[in-house]
This record gives C-alpha cells, sequence and structure tokens, in this order.
DNA sequence: TGTACATCAGTGAACGCGCGTTCACTGATGTAC
DNA sequence: TGTACATCAGTGAACGCGCGTTCACTGATGTAC
C-alpha cells in the first residue's frame, strides 16, 4: 500500500518528532524502533523506508530537537532586552522538564551523546555552538568583555544543573539545584568584567 | 577451585575497580559483565559469586568512585586555605580526563545513571551531595552569605563543562569550555554577596 | 595434628530475551505510452 | 484521457547477534571431629 509522496514526507516528519521526544526522555538505548514505529501508528518492518539505521534516526531526531529549541526561544525572547532575554532563555532552559518542544538533548542525552557516533555527535555539538552564538551575542550586548568565555560558563552550568536535577526523585531538591544556577548565572553577568567603552566608534 | 577468603574479597575488590573505569570511560551499556570479568582476568561465569547482578555492580563501581575522587580531592587540597582549595578542586574536578582515580560519575554518566535503578540514581545523588557539601563548607569560609546556593551552582557549571567538553572531537575547543567554567568560578567567588560579619560571634 | 567432608570461587558452555535489521509480500500511487 | 506497468510505503514474520544470567562441574579451602 504505496503512500502519495506528501503522506510518505509527512510520516517521516511524524516519525522523526516522536522520537524525539522519546529518546530524550527515556534514553537513546531504552527508546528501540519498534516503541518509535508503534508510537507513531506504524509497525517496526516500515523504519527502513525511512532510514538507514536507527543512529540515523537519532541523528534526525537530535537535528529536529535543536530546530524547535530555537524556535521556541526565538518566539519566547521577541522584543526583550538583552538582560530580559538571557534570563528567559537560562530560566527556560533550566525548566524544560515542564513540556515537549523544550528538550535539549546536551542536558538530556549527554552522557549516552558522548558514545554515539561521529555523526551524531557532530549534530549535538552544532546544537551547543548555536546555543552559545545566541547566548555570546546577547552577553555581548550587555557590555561584557569576554562575551563568548561567558556565554560558554552560562551554558555549562544551565546544562550540568538539569543534568543533575533529573538524577534527584526529590522535586524540591530538583527544583533548589536550577534556582541556584539561575542565581549564579544573574551573578556572573552582574559581575563579569566590562569591555572600555570604543569611543571612536 | 576456592580460594581464600583473602583472595575472594580481593578478587571482589579487583572486580569493582576495573569496572569502576570501564563504566566511567566506556559507558554502562557498552561495558558488559564479560568485558569487566577479562579485564579482570577472569571468565565471566565466575561473575555472580560475587555480584547478583551487573546492576549491583555499576552501583558498588560508583561507590568505589566517589570514595576515590574523595580520597583523591582531600590528598590534593591538604593545608590549602578556602580560596586556593576551591580553584584547585574545580580545576581537578574540569580536567579529569587526566587520569583514573579522577573520574566523576555525575559527568561522565549523566544520563544514563538517569535511567538507571533507584539504588544506583541514590548512590549518584549521594556523590553529588557529598561534593556540594564540601564546596559548601569551603565557600562558606570566604564569607559568602549563601553558601549551600553558591557551591551547587559551581558544582553544576563543573559537572555541565565536563559533559559538554567531552563531546567534542577537538581537544582546543574541550580545553576553552573548562577554562571558560573555571574564569566563570573565580568570578561568582569573586562577587557573590558576603555575609554580614557577626560581631557577637 | 590429622582426616573426611562440605563449601564455594572459578570455568566454560548454554539459555533466553530484546532489539536492530532483513525479507517476501501487498496494494495503492505515480508514470509511460 | 485511459490503460498497463513499475515503484515503493507499509505489513508481519523471521533472522542473528549481543548480553545478562544460569548451570553442571572442578578442585582448592575451611571446618568438624
Amino acid at each position: 500500500m504505496k503512500k502519495s509522496r506528501a503522506d510518505t514526507a509527512e510520516t517521516r516528519l511524524r516519525i522523526i518528532s516522536i522520537a524525539s521526544n522519546l529518546f530524550l526522555t527515556r534514553g537513546l538505548a531504552e527508546t528501540g524502533i519498534a516503541d518509535v514505529m508503534s508510537a507513531a501508528g506504524l509497525t517496526q518492518g516500515g523504519f527502513y523506508r525511512h532510514f538507514d539505521s536507527k543512529d540515523q534516526l537519532v541523528a534526525e531526531a537530535n537535528r529536529a530537537a535543536n530546530e524547535e529549541l530555537f524556535r521556541f526561544y526565538s518566539a519566547s525572547v521577541q522584543g526583550m532586552g538583552p538582560a530580559q532575554a538571557i534570563e528567559t532563555i537560562v530560566h527556560l532552559y533550566l525548566n524544560q522538564a515542564c513540556g515537549p518542544g523544550a528538550l535539549c538533548p546536551l542536558a538530556n542525552l549527554a552522557s549516552e551523546l558522548r558514545h554515539s557516533d561521529a555523526h551524531i555527535r557532530e549534530v549535538a555539538m552544532e546544537g551547543r555552538l548555536r546555543l552559545m552564538g545566541a547566548m555570546a551575542s546577547m552577553v555581548e550586548r550587555l557590555g561584557i568583555a569576554d562575551a563568548a568565555a561567558v556565554a560558554d560558563a552560562i551554558v555549562s552550568t544551565a546544562v550540568g544543573a538539569v543534568s543533575l536535577s533529573q538524577l534527584s526523585d526529590d522535586p524540591a531538591a530538583a527544583q533548589a539545584i536550577r534556582d541556584h544556577a539561575q542565581g549564579a548565572v544573574a551573578i556572573l553577568l552582574a559581575s563579569a568584567p566590562r569591555a572600555p567603552l570604543d569611543l571612536a566608534a
């Protein structure tokens, strides 16, 4: 029962979207092809009409998760100044457990990505660079001297806090980890050395 | 060929130690019982004379890794003041890739621990609390008001930076992530609000 | 102290299950004439 | 526009491999007398 090209493309996207959610919430190893396909209302045999391997799906699912994350963030900081935008994005990042479409592979799959194949790691690093780049441009607008370094540290802090908060069974303890990270980012932004004003410009 | 009790105990510790290194460097899922046992010079059948299950070994290996980490840290900061001790521990934590005995499960196994059973997660959280506690007592001696919160954020930053640096194939990029984290910790410690002096004490 | 027996660490093979992947088949779609 | 054929998304079953776990067996150790 061949499907029309539009149907096929839509099915492929649906599989990626469902896989992305399952991978991010259950982990790469715990999520099988059969799980993904049955969640998409299909049987596992059909998987290989859309993808060459599970690794390829993992890569595409991570790419899709990054895209969705960035759409979500840009929509959320529309019209804000840099200080408020940073605070908002850090807050959204830290509390990503709240909903789908807000989950970041870096924080949710860290150690599994590390042992995945080179292509999957590349996709993950692209996501990190993109997040860092966006953060750095906002940090720079605050007048901070080494904006890239500060942005880098903010990303590390957020990723670490989310990772660690997920290990806790106690929601209050998990929230404390995230809140402390947010507080530290605020102090860092308030105190990081400022670039000298370039009056010639 | 039964072994003496001393031999048996020593074998058990050797298995745990080898497993700890393999788990931390290769990951939980990629390290099989057969890998661990053959690295210990034994065959896999003997495993169940020492442990009930792989999960039990994972828990014990993580406990052992935590112990070793703390021994390493206390030895390293012997006689230092709080400022230098914090900087040293953060540096050792960030650059843990350097050698065995310095690897932290939180940074190396983050997402795999999250999907492990409750007992394994407990051991991981114990390690985090211990690290945080040690850090907090040093931060407090710097006169920082909310020492626990600052210590918590420092731990999140270090864990995140190590996690992320491991995703990179480029050693220089990985080192930059770690250096930026160290720089941010320094700024945070220099700028975090101080507790008012309690002159009555 | 010596002897006989129970214990149990370790071996090597096999079991069983899950999971990624393959395959023969179906029937609707798209295409060539 | 209509018809015949090739394509291919999807099905359901099977394959094959790896890995955690089990098991019968061995022989040195520890223990009871």
